[in-house]
RNA sequence: GGUCGCAUAGCUCAGUUGGUUAGAGCGCCUGCCUCACAUGCAGGAGGUCCGUGGUUCGAGUCCACGUGCGACCACCA
């Protein structure tokens, strides 16, 4: 027993946060042991924030949810692997670094002596600074930011192991990174090739299919008219005039009766007079522009597949950095019919962006009487780099790929034997697999990613040798190649004729996080524990990098070790604004994750979360945290008033309790058949219906006189049977609402079962109810409440309180009904202090319904 | 163009394999300080379960078609 009066008045959620995350780590409850076995152990495979700024609220929401579970099977007895990675590797980093300290990098920069240190000058321009500092920038920036995520985590509770951590830029990463590039080098997975690449002109990176998104942006069709050799025209339709310089071929449906006499011959281009080949290709639809279109290196994907499947010459008009690159018609490979003309042309052109270009391009066509009418304003979509602003170009580079075009199978494979919660989310892999279209651009332009741990031989003029790389060793990992000697070559050869030369790129980040299991795992640095750690039990993650993040990790286990990397993917909706779109910080939608916890409590901010199914977008709603913050008030003082009875426990006798228990019982095998199936929602509306139901609102209303009686018996049943539903009530609760439900473990609980944390205390289960006997009729719960029902409904109408003293009462029910009422009818009348009453047996009523028939109020 | 999800009370959502009169919370209305809790308690009003057709003794639930919203994939000259 407790006394109440050292109980604070009120729940302090901000409090009690402070104290139990404090406790829990002094305690150790979320270490993982890695003494136990494999198949005692729950594996999360966390993902790791991209460590950007701020947290948003999206966050908290889809981090809950894997904690509940968490949360649930460490009180199943398992050991739960819980880590926390930081995802700071990567362009979102370097952009933030760009802003906030006002720098730029660029990898021609010497890489030698420290510039002035950003944050002093701010001026019109950026400070350039050498790569090596550039990254060091980016490290400061990432622990800055890590800190603060790693705050708002602990408030919320989340139950992670903190000797787990990790950061996708640390050397445990790095090595892992360059370890899987070496095993998938060895197994020839990997591939460079130089070959036209979706490429970002801001970022001036190689980018994955994976990482292209198609935006509709306003164009316009600009019909051009070209010469055919031999006499005549055609007119294309065109929406990029300005790669008219690029155009190396004309094509135009087979079957297209207009143009089939064209094919074979070859068409002239207007202002810079190049010859080209007219060919036909299936790949044209005939109802869109003209019909006949003209083929530039390169205009899009499908330019790429022509100037490869007609072997057409590459004529590359846009640089790296999206403008118009210098050329010399004339020249070899840019031949024209008139030179000077052509050379003439494209001067305004010169060194113009894209969009500058174009206007200056359609003006000269137009001049030149080769624009046919005015441009026809359209709408279309055009791929962007997600991360991006302007739109892709295909620029011919030197890039790294993994193979996965020839291994769909096999991915449609593991994907499948993958569970996916909700299971229709399976599908969305499988759209994705089946549709790849591109092998894996892994390298990127960039800098503060990890390096490609490769090395190139130079010949004698000083020309790297692309097909015979030098791979790092395994044991000398990791390696950064602009800084590391490759065996058998001593620094001063670097970047010298019969020297080698460091490649400069690094990995894409999903190169890296691809392997957030075999991170974790240690994977070839630890195996014993990787055989403990791999595959992972869940992947808990949102469904929109489906097709990254999930993809590219089944590839790797595929590639790697030829199995599945987790065998549950768990994947959380999107939380939507009040006008249903998607909250995002580049709408300006975002709620602030703090200020909801210092309203609600992390208790609170958790009921919302965990309130929302697998897969389901939801409504960014409030009165939901108020709602949860009702429920944690609620259990303060229901815990306060069980625990705070002065009568012993003692074995449960009485009907009534016999009852209550029987369906809290039931509500333990449906809620852990729930929590099972990843349904944490449904295990905590079912909780809570039965908390509030047919805990506080009835049994514990019904059993409170008893349990002051002066038998001992009578009233030993009425506290054990409170004390039991209150302790599995609170374990139920603990994944959704970890402190609330620990506050109150603490006040008695805690001491009793020998466990001092909740979230260490076994599920409910048969061993509590081992001593209960069953009820006589579980029905006769009902029968209780439906008398209490009818009495309150009485007193209601009579405008009386609830507590009002009943001299005389009548009530009638159909013979079944009486008869289970009977061993419960104490209780109900105590309850609703009825001095006399009559039960009568009557007909023609339903069984189960309690009919009033008569009350007779006593004085107030 | 293909696919997936959603559509139930004013709002947010439950409704398990088809089965009496469709539920909860919030909000609203009427009462009640009852010794755990007024951050509470009792009672009440409120629904054409998106539409049409079908299967069935019986459909919110299953099937077909359609509508609206959201998303994924493809196309994108």
């Amino acid at each position: 027993m407790i006394d109440p009066a050292t109980l604070p008045k009120h729940f302090d959620a901000a409090a009690a946060e402070a104290r139990w995350g404090a406790e829990w780590e002094r305690l150790g409850i979320h270490r993982w042991d890695p003494a136990r076995p494999r198949e005692e152990t729950f594996v999360v495979d966390t993902p790791p924030p991209t460590v950007s700024g701020s947290l948003h609220v999206g966050h908290v929401f889809s981090y809950t949810h894997a904690d509940v579970l968490a949360r649930y099977h460490r009180m199943r007895g398992r050991n739960v692997f819980y880590p926390m990675g930081w995802d700071d590797n990567g362009l979102p980093t370097e952009r933030r670094v760009q802003s906030h300290y006002h720098v730029r990098c660029d990898r021609r920069f010497p890489d030698h002596g420290d510039v002035v240190l950003p944050g002093a000058a701010k001026g019109a321009f950026p400070t350039m600074v050498p790569r090596r500092q550039f990254i060091e920038l980016c490290l400061r920036l990432t622990r800055e930011d890590e800190e603060a995520f790693k705050s708002l985590w602990r408030r919320l509770g989340l139950s992670v192991d903190w000797h787990e951590e990790y950061s996708t830029i640390d050397p445990r990463c790095r090595h892992l990174a360059q370890l899987s590039f070496l095993d998938l080098f060895a197994k020839g997975h990997v591939y460079s090739v130089e070959a036209p690449t979706m490429w970002d002109v801001d970022f001036q990176t190689a980018v994955a299919q994976a990482e292209v998104e198609d935006r509709t942006v306003h164009g316009a069709f600009h019909d051009v008219a070209f010469a055919v050799e031999g006499g005549g025209e055609l007119v294309i339709a065109t929406t990029r005039p300005e790669l008219l310089p690029a155009c190396v071929g004309v094509t135009a449906h087979p079957d297209d009766a207009r143009y089939r006499h064209l094919f074979g011959k070859r068409a002239v281009t207007p202002l810079f007079h190049v010859p080209v080949p007219i060919f036909p290709s299936a790949l044209v639809d005939p109802e869109k522009g003209t019909g006949i279109l003209m083929v530039c290196t390169f205009g899009d994907a499908t330019d790429v597949a022509w100037w490869r499947a007609e072997r057409l010459p590459l004529r590359q008009v846009l640089r790296p950095d999206g403008r118009m690159a210098e050329v010399g018609f004339g020249e070899p490979g840019w031949e024209s019919r008139r030179p000077a003309d052509a050379n003439r042309a494209y001067e305004p052109l010169r060194g113009q962006k894209v969009e500058q270009a174009r206007r200056r391009i359609v003006d000269e066509l137009r001049a030149a009487g080769a624009l046919r009418g005015e441009p026809r304003p359209i709408e279309h979509s055009v791929k962007f780099y997600e991360k991006g602003e302007r739109p892709l170009e295909f620029v011919t580079s030197r890039q790294w790929f993994v193979r996965l075009l020839d291994k769909k199978a096999q991915l449609l494979a593991k994907g499948d034997l993958v569970r996916w919660h909700p299971d229709f989310m399976r599908l969305r892999f499988r759209d994705w697999t089946q549709n790849l279209n591109a092998d894996w651009c892994v390298s990127r332009q960039r800098y503060f990613g990890v390096p490609i741990p490769v090395w190139y031989r130079l010949d004698d003029e000083g020309r790297p040798d692309h097909e015979r790389p030098i791979v790092a060793a395994a044991d000398a990992l990791p390696v950064d190649p602009t800084v590391d000697v490759p065996p058998g070559f001593t620094p001063e050869q670097r970047d010298r004729a019969h020297g080698f030369t460091g490649e400069a790129d690094v990995f894409d980040t999903w190169f890296t996080s691809s392997l957030t299991p075999q991170i974790s795992s240690r994977w070839l640095l630890d195996l014993d524990r990787h055989r403990k750690l791999f595959p992972a039990d869940i992947r808990p993650q949102s469904h929109e990098i489906i097709r990254t993040w999930a993809f590219y990790t089944i590839a790797k286990a595929l590639l790697h070790e030829d199995t599945i990397p987790w065998r549950h993917v768990v994947v959380s909706g999107w939380i939507l604004d009040p006008d249903r779109k998607k909250m995002s910080k580049s709408k300006g939608n975002v709620v602030t994750p703090a200020h909801l916890l210092d309203a609600h409590g992390a208790d609170g901010v958790r009921y919302w979360a965990a309130s929302a199914r697998l897969g389901t977008d939801t409504a960014f709603d409030e009165k939901v945290m108020k709602v949860g913050k009702r429920l944690v008030t609620k259990l303060f003082n229901a815990g306060k008033f069980v625990l705070a009875q002065e009568r012993a426990p003692g074995p449960i006798t009485a009907e009534l309790d016999r009852a209550f228990l029987a369906r809290l019982r039931a509500l333990v095998e449906r809620v852990s058949a729930a929590f099972e199936d990843f349904d944490y929602a449904h295990a905590l509306q079912q909780t809570e219906g039965f908390f509030w139901g047919d805990f506080t609102d009835t049994f514990l209303e019904l059993v409170k006189v008893r349990a002051r009686e002066p038998d001992a018996a009578a009233a030993g049943s009425a506290v054990g049977a409170l004390r039991l539903g209150l302790s599995v009530l609170l374990r139920l609760f603990a994944p959704a609402l970890p402190y609330i439900t620990e506050e109150v473990w603490s006040w008695a609980f805690a001491a009793e079962a020998g466990q001092p944390s909740i979230h260490r205390a076994p599920w409910p289960g048969a061993a509590d109810f081992a001593g209960v006997p069953a009820p006589a009729d579980p029905r006769s719960f009902d029968a209780a409440v439906g008398c209490w029902v009818a009495i309150n409904k009485g007193k209601s109408e009579a405008q009386a309180s609830v507590g009002r003293a009943v001299r005389r009462l009548v009530v009638a029910a159909a013979a079944p009904t009486v008869a289970r009422l009977d061993p419960v009818r104490a209780d109900v009348m105590a309850a609703a202090r009825v001095a006399e009453h009559e039960v009568r047996t009557r007909a023609d009523l339903a069984d189960g319904v309690v009919d009033l028939v008569a009350l007779e109020l006593a004085e107030a």
